[in-house]
DNA sequence: AGGATGATGGACT
DNA sequence: GTCCATCATCCTA
């Protein structure tokens, strides 16, 4: 796979299309001096003031601040008032894009994660559960994931095999935009 | 296997 | 007061 910096060009685009070219990156996380990679296999776009369905939908606020920032930036917020959920901005500075990262296939650490967890499957394979594996907190809001030596970032991984394009899940509006993409892996686990 | 539900807090009308 | 970009558990089968 390529290098963080074609990841860069990547997530300068709109988000319906860097989207499932992040599938098969490595989220890494270093919280706690303690490491786990996963390797993303379900995103969905956002795309601000485009879509209903976007936290970015009304224009910048203190929450969604993140989402305007520079791509690669990393929005944590708090869904449900118990599980966190992490984006990555998209698009240049200032419109409010992002790419939800929903789930991942655990390449290393999975130890810890099961111990973050609570349990030895399911380790993240839903967005707040992958929050919980890697210790994604609130606090991590901001992080530029686009920098190797943030506690948070992205790694060259392996591309997927196939992407497959679907409705998004959780949400009442703009549930016609194909903007769930999946790997191979993903759909038969 | 799949549907219903409670937990729990912040943002918004 | 209502609506969530959710998850684990507790049902019915």
């Amino acid at each position: 796979m390529k290098s963080t910096q074609s990841l860069a060009s990547i997530l300068n685009g709109p988000p319906e299309e860097a989207a499932p070219q992040l599938l098969g990156w490595h989220l890494v996380s270093t919280v706690g001096d303690r490491q786990v990679v996963v390797r993303i296999s379900e995103v969905e776009a956002y795309k601000g003031d485009d879509d209903p369905a976007s936290h970015a939908y009304r224009g910048e606020t203190v929450r969604n601040a993140s989402m305007f920032r520079r791509p690669g930036t990393l929005y944590v917020y708090r869904s449900y008032g118990i599980h966190n959920c992490a984006n990555s901005a998209a698009g240049p500075e200032g419109v409010g894009w992002g790419i939800l990262m929903r789930a991942g296939e655990i390449v290393d650490g999975a130890a810890v994660a099961a111990q973050r967890r609570g349990r030895t499957d399911e380790l993240a394979n839903g967005p707040g559960k992958l929050c919980q594996a890697l210790g994604i907190e609130i606090q991590h809001n901001g992080t530029d994931l686009l920098d190797p030596g943030s506690v948070i970032h992205f790694e060259p991984g392996t591309p997927p095999d196939f992407v497959m394009a679907t409705p998004r899940v959780g949400i009442s509006k703009a549930r016609d935009r194909m903007w769930r993409f999946v790997t191979a892996t993903q759909l038969s686990g």
